[in-house]
DNA sequence: TAGTTGCAATAAGAAATCGTTATACTATAA
DNA sequence: TTATAGTATAACGATTTCTTATTGCAACTA
């Protein structure tokens, strides 16, 4: 098959009159330029330069041949350039992993301002849950994670914000009046969840475990992956859930929601923003983790 | 840099969905696939496909590569074509090599009867002496060469024609009216001979030479590289000269000019079809030296 | 005419590339 | 869960394609 680097070095020693002149200029030795002009000539049937005068000249059949290695080397241009761009645009891309609690209430905000200080660049968010992120750096779909618990050994982790998981209701239910319930009374609550794999899900499986409640006995009649469609569910009247603080705190102040105590029931956990140990953070990712750490204060306490 | 086999391999992967699809429609190993498209996202810098529901489908950089790729691909295919169309454009090109005296009477008219029974043939003329015709054919610029002489022992030779040159002059001229003149008498003549390379001119001065004429002391007025301008120079009633008899056998019948013997002047030649023992001679040279050999005796008869 | 010089061709060996076989991994389906 | 289809990885062998060293050739010069 013919090689797109014989027909420059064809069409350059068609240009400059010379083996050696186009060797120079291609980075490679006067016999190797003189072999790839012998390939070509095999695979075509043709000689394609004749002696005339000192220089080397195209034949009749290297004149045909030039015209459309000259096209077929401008879309080679174009596919070089294209390269070029997209690296450049990945360059500028920051590819962020994180999971669905996160992605709905503090990250939206930091991206915001973050691309107010970079605004050459971009920022797409991949959701999904700890593994999934995992998985992304590992592969090399993401550059940047943050997760809701510690990252395996595999990865550099940097201990981000405190989140709590607490519980609520809306004002309309009876609940909504106690300061504090016993871990018991959930069972007669009816109670939206998110789903089977959720992290939030099985954090607080634990914690209730721990308090004496058996989780199967309990009441959950809707099922969601979104926190939002949780928040509106319960919001709208239904039932009670468990989610984030940060996710509810917007809503306990405009008094939507309201906030249950149970004895004894402290879930508190870290997120962690994480890269891999093997590859390197690329530049714009490191600039994100330090605009994210340094900006952290302001953000929580404006809004958690 | 980047090939194109392995873009080829991109585009089909990307048509396909699958990289074991591509494997069996490009005759190659699904590793290798696999190896080409990994090679790629190499040096471009970026994933190409993504796994979509059991399909490997394009990611916003493949796609962008894509567009370019096919556009090269299809520059390629041109390419391939031009190569095609050269091939056999030379498979029905005989390029024949002719000494020069040749190629002013017999010549043409063989290639012309030539053309009528191979008409999808074309057959190119090159002229010059008889050393550049054997250049011409170790070169692999002829196919097939007729010299005035014995070749060198790296041809094949096939004996043709037999040549005389003759000496003649315009029915104006004193001598026109001799039957036969002394070597010496040319020293009273005006003469027009071939240029200083020429085989004619240098058979005719050995030859001349062998019966005592001092040929530097010949009154030699004008030099011309064309039999047809000496014919037309000595037809308009200015001197003499030498020329093979094919050449002015017609201009004789007709009585333009006049052929004079020299006592002992005798110079007979034999024209030779060669090619070169070490390459094969084509097909359609062979097929033309059939012809020319079961031709020749009505030509011969018909015009010489 | 011989010697010099510039350029292309050739030869041989080293390095890189590429495709193959064998095998491991990963999803999806039964 | 196992079976299966499809992709990734590893290691090896074959080919290709460089490089250096040298030869060959033709034009220019003395």
């Amino acid at each position: 098959m013919i090689d797109i680097s014989k027909l420059k070095t064809f069409v350059t020693v068609a240009d400059l009159g010379s083996f050696s002149k186009a060797s120079e200029i291609l980075y490679i030795t006067q016999p190797a330029v003189t072999q790839q002009i012998k390939a070509l000539e095999k695979t075509i049937g043709a000689k394609l330069f004749q002696r005339a005068g000192g220089k080397m000249a195209l034949t009749e059949e290297g004149k045909r041949i030039y015209e459309i290695a000259k096209l077929l080397l401008g879309s080679y241009e174009g596919l070089m350039e294209e390269i070029a761009k997209i690296k450049k645009d990945l360059k500028d891309t920051l590819f962020l992993g994180v999971s669905a609690t996160l992605s709905e209430y503090i990250i939206p905000n930091i991206i915001a301002e973050f691309h107010k200080e970079f605004p050459s660049a971009t920022v797409k968010v991949f959701t999904g849950n700890s593994h999934d992120v995992e998985e992304g750096l590992l592969s090399g779909v993401i550059n940047l994670g943050i997760i809701e618990r510690e990252a395996s050994s595999k990865f550099v982790s940097i201990p981000w914000l405190e989140d709590e998981i607490i519980f609520f209701t809306c004002p309309s239910n009876p609940l909504a009046r106690c300061e504090c319930i016993e871990p018991d009374d959930l069972y007669r609550v009816d109670l939206v969840m998110r789903e089977m794999n959720s992290g939030t899900r099985k954090i607080v499986k634990e914690a209730l475990e721990k308090l004496g409640v058996v989780f199967e006995r309990l009441n959950i009649k809707i099922e969601a992956n979104s926190s939002r469609t949780i928040m509106n569910i319960v919001k709208s009247g239904y039932g009670a859930s468990f989610l984030s603080k940060g996710l509810i705190l917007g809503e306990i102040e405009g008094g939507t929601v309201v906030p249950v105590k149970i004895r004894g029931f402290n879930v508190k956990r870290r997120f962690n923003i994480i890269y891999p140990k093997s590859s390197n953070i690329t530049f714009l990712a490191s600039n994100f983790v330090k605009f994210v750490l340094s900006k952290t204060s302001e953000i929580v306490t404006e809004k958690v």
